[in-house]
RNA sequence: GCGGGCGUGAUGGAAUGGUAGACAUACCAGACUUAAAAUCUGUUGGGCCUUGUGCCCGUGCGGGUUCGAGUCCCGCCGCCCGCACCA
């Protein structure tokens, strides 16, 4: 009898995979194609288990579709430019391309282990001049095509780095490395015009049917389409109208104070001789840049002194605050406050005394307006007081609409659809990026790079003893020609956000090789990715990036018009976590945490195996290094092989999910793996002559499981499939079915689990005589006839509980059914010789009888 | 703060609006063994009694729609993801 040995048999399998190019991607005449893409990831170093899960998801695919006749490509590459690669400089002095081309090559011995199909003659990397100097001519030809532009945005700078911080870098408003207060700066940045495609790419959505519903409404609200009024407030001082936006501008009668942006002109032009304003817009500039600081912070406010009359109550004049919740990018800059109706501005009006009006109420309510303003939905009715259009009872939707119809009557002010959508700056003032092939030339102004010049590549010799951008500071890589006059000139030190580099990578996986961005053929012929997955955290920005890009690459001739949405279906799986296990340590109460190895459980507790003390065990954690509970995959690989890995993390929660390991669970994988081998081994053990009992119901069971996996996999209902395959390894295992019905079903087994233990499959499928890979098998299907039972049962309700069942022919009449049904002994006892109230049977499904 | 999602036994989870808990883990019991491990078999949502082919309760909490709700709707609570320079 042999053993299972995965680490014998996992490298000689994708060894032979890999000697017969088993999943070199081919375009085919005869065959349909299939694009699956997992995300690529970030070469950080070592694989992580939530790279294992997000792969092997794709790998389930990506064999199913071969087995079912499909031309399948698979390709990999990495996502290698960005911040961490310039940390490992500072921190360790090493340069960014020697770490992260180790990381690359540590990181694909190990994915090597996993037996992934993937096509690796594919493969690059973002930092290869070959494909960010293709990027760069892409970024030449949209800013030709007047997709790109400059204008000046805030970042985040540390004044004592003398440095822009990202905004992980910002550690509650201070540098993290420096620990300074960050300020807001202001530099002129690169920007792709994606709001241009704002109404596009939100309308689309609607074309994506094979993407999750909660991605789709997440893109719309961040694209965040609204109509509303921007209206014009006459300053009492004559100065200059400041013009307000509003969704909800019937609410306008409740409007007590106009709160303005740090940044809006008026503010700026205040500060100059207002010492207490400038003092307050710097203070103001003293937040990070996100969002969510902004919104989380103290809703503050300084009152400029000036007023502005109110547009349609023309005896009533509005103060002028400054607050620090207005965004200048969003809208105009300034809003009016109506704190009877915006919790926001109730607070703000509660905290500096300022005047609470109400525009409407609920009927029958008091118009009394405590600590919670009325927000009512915009389809709620409501009664509006002394409106200006003359409404009384109406919809919040119908008073919007009013209102505005009224302003622009008025010529008070316009309707105005706005979008949240904000353009793409993708500047970066770091080293570890694609430059942008721009030269800024004295006499010429700001002139791109000749495409023949490109790749613009980063120089090597860099170092980062001091902080800022080291391309900024490299004469000799700065100096260049301007393309235009031929004078000396300087490059752009600006490099590309990474999200440009993942936001046409899946267009290069058709031609990397290309020598210019796409192929046409290639593109025509691959394009779209039939199935993409990846992690939820990209629902929005990275696809949405993507699909702006596809968008222009079609523009500049880069893709066909069938791929602007490039992504025909999108699974988003959930993360992988781990138990965290840790003690509280005496004085600072700081908790300490353990690996798995440390803990034991003992007496239905988790206890350290070193003195016994008991471990808080803190279930279902995010992975984390600092935290000791991160697992290993090459060590769980050495220690059960690749397809137990596979096995579990597809097994154990449906992909969607987030996932907790747990070694138990590795283990009980590993001892299903060694089960189904033993099992094969006993049927080539068989007598091949030997009568056997019941063939039929065990190639019955073997159909039902056919057709249970298949749908399974169809649907990414993984575990569930697997589930079946438990089931049917139970059947097989006790049958005493013939040899040749069981040499049929196990090798059916295996054709059923080689998507996801590929290795295990190909052993079993040789074993048994199969013919050729089991990775070119094609797909076992379903027997019609073998699935069709002649009775079925069906539950007995009463009163929407079940109560009892009855056995009826499958093709029995609904009258039929309602004649067993009424016969059957709970339900003749409920009854107790009355009739029933109603009978409800639905076909093959169930009886209610209603009491 | 805003936007989105999730919540089912001790645990991971299963269930086109139609038998809640498939399949697995863990635990317990049994077989095998000198013993242990491994392997195999069996039990296990909670409660009640009259121990039955029994009754009641049960899918985060509170309501609602329906003959019937884990599933649909409304309101809470908790956790997770995103918030534009982490990738």
């Amino acid at each position: 009898m042999s053993r299972y040995d995965p680490s014998t048999i996992e490298p000689k399998w994708q060894k032979a995979w890999d000697s017969a190019g088993t999943f070199l991607a081919k375009m085919s005449s005869d065959k349909p194609k299939y694009y699956v893409l997992e995300m690529f990831p970030y070469p950080s170093g070592n694989l992580h288990i939530g790279h294992v899960r997000n792969y092997t998801l794709g790998d389930v695919v990506a064999r199913y579709k071969k087995a079912t006749g499909h031309a399948v490509l698979h390709p990999m590459g990495w996502d290698a430019f960005g911040l961490p690669a310039e940390n490992a400089a500072i921190e360790r002095g090493i340069n960014p391309e020697v770490w992260t081309r180790q990381n690359i090559a540590n990181m694909k011995t190990q994915f090597a282990m996993l037996g992934l199909s993937l096509d690796w003659t594919r493969e690059f990397a973002t930092c290869d001049p070959e494909y960010y100097g293709q990027q760069q001519a892409l970024f030449l030809d949209f800013l030709e095509k007047g997709l790109v532009y400059r204008k000046n945005a805030v970042v985040n700078w540390d004044p004592v780095d003398m440095t822009v911080l990202a905004n992980e870098q910002v550690i509650d408003g201070k540098g993290w490395r420096s620990g300074a207060e960050v300020e807001r700066r202001e530099l002129t940045q690169w920007f792709f015009k994606i709001s241009d495609f704002s109404e596009e790419l939100l309308g689309a959505l609607d074309g994506l049917d094979n993407w999750p519903a909660k991605v789709k409404l997440m893109q719309a609200n961040w694209i965040g389409k609204s109509r509303g009024l921007e209206i014009s407030f006459q300053r009492v001082d004559g100065g200059e109208v400041i013009s307000c936006y509003s969704t909800r501008p019937d609410t306008l009668r409740g409007a007590s104070f106009i709160a303005i942006s740090p940044e809006h002109p008026v503010s700026r032009a205040l500060a100059e001789d207002n010492t207490d304003l400038a003092a307050f817009i710097a203070e103001c500039r003293k937040m990070d840049t996100t969002e969510a600081a902004m919104e989380k912070a103290e809703k503050r406010g300084l009152d400029t002194g000036i007023t502005v009359r109110h547009p349609i109550y023309k005896d009533v004049e509005l103060p002028v605050w400054v607050g620090n919740f207005v965004l200048m990018d969003y809208g105009t800059g300034a809003v009016f406050g109506c704190p009877a109706h915006d919790q926001r501005d109730l607070d703000f009006a509660r905290k500096y005394q300022l005047d609470v009006q109400s525009a409407f109420h609920l009927p029958g309510a008091d118009l009394e307006v405590g600590d919670v303003a009325l927000v009512p939905a915009k389809t709620e009715k409501v009664v509006y007081i002394d409106h200006f259009a003359g409404l009384t009872e109406a919809t919040s939707q119908e008073g919007i609409d009013a209102t505005i119809d009224y302003c622009e009557h008025h010529g008070l002010g316009e309707a105005q659809t706005k979008f949240r959508l904000r353009d793409w700056g993708l500047s970066r003032q770091r080293y570890w990026g694609a430059p942008i092939p721009v030269v800024h030339c004295d006499a010429c102004g700001v002139v791109p790079e000749k495409k023949e010049n490109l790749p613009v590549k980063l120089p090597k010799d860099v170092t980062f003893d001091i902080p800022g951008n080291p391309l900024d500071r490299h004469d000799a890589w700065r100096s260049t020609k301007c393309p235009i006059c031929g004078k000396p000139a300087q490059r752009e030190t600006d490099t590309m956000d990474t999200f440009v580099d993942s936001s046409w990578y899946f267009a290069r996986f058709t031609s990397p090789g290309s020598p210019t961005p796409t192929n046409a053929a290639e593109a025509e012929y691959w394009m779209n990715v039939d199935q993409y997955v990846g992690g939820v955290e990209h629902a929005i920005l990275h696809l949405l990036y993507s699909r702006f890009f596809a968008r222009a690459m079609h523009l500049t001739g880069h893709l066909p018009r069938t791929a602007i949405e490039p992504f025909n279906a999108l699974f988003t799986q959930g993360m992988v976590t781990h138990a965290i296990y840790q003690t509280k340590r005496g004085q600072d109460g700081r908790p300490v945490y353990h690996f798995p190895a440390e803990v034991e459980p003992r007496d239905g507790k988790m206890v350290l195996i070193e003195d016994g003390r008991e471990v808080e065990v803190i279930p279902s954690a995010k992975m984390s290094k600092s935290k000791n509970n991160v697992v290993d995959p090459v060590a769980i690989i050495e220690q059960f092989g690749a397809d137990t890995a596979r096995w579990f993390v597809l097994s154990a929660s449906p992909p969607e999910r987030d996932v907790e390991w747990t070694a138990s669970g590795a283990e009980a994988a590993f001892k299903h793996l060694n089960r189904v081998w033993m099992l094969c081994d006993r049927i080539a053990g068989m007598d091949r002559n030997a009568p056997g009992e019941a063939d039929e119901a065990l190639l019955r069971d073997m159909h039902k499981t056919i057709r249970d996996v298949t749908n399974g996999i169809d649907s990414f209902g993984f575990n569930a499939a697997i589930a079946k395959l438990y089931a049917f390894t139970n059947v097989l295992q006790k049958s005493r079915a013939s040899y040749g019905a069981q040499r049929k079903a196990v090798m059916t087994m295996a054709q059923l689990m080689a998507p996801m233990t590929p290795h295990l499959a190909e052993d079993i499928w040789a074993n048994q005589g199969g013919t050729g890979l089991i990775a070119d098998a094609p797909w076992p299907t379903a027997d019609e006839v073998m699935l069709v039972e002649s009775t079925l049962t069906l539950p007995i309700q009463i009163n929407g509980k079940r109560k009892s069942e009855i056995v009826v022919a499958k093709d029995a009449s609904k009258e039929e059914v309602e004649k067993i049904a009424l016969a059957d002994d709970a339900v003749i006892k409920a009854l107790a010789g009355t009739a029933p109230k109603k009978l409800i049977v639905v076909p093959g499904r169930i009886v209610n009888v209603v009491i």
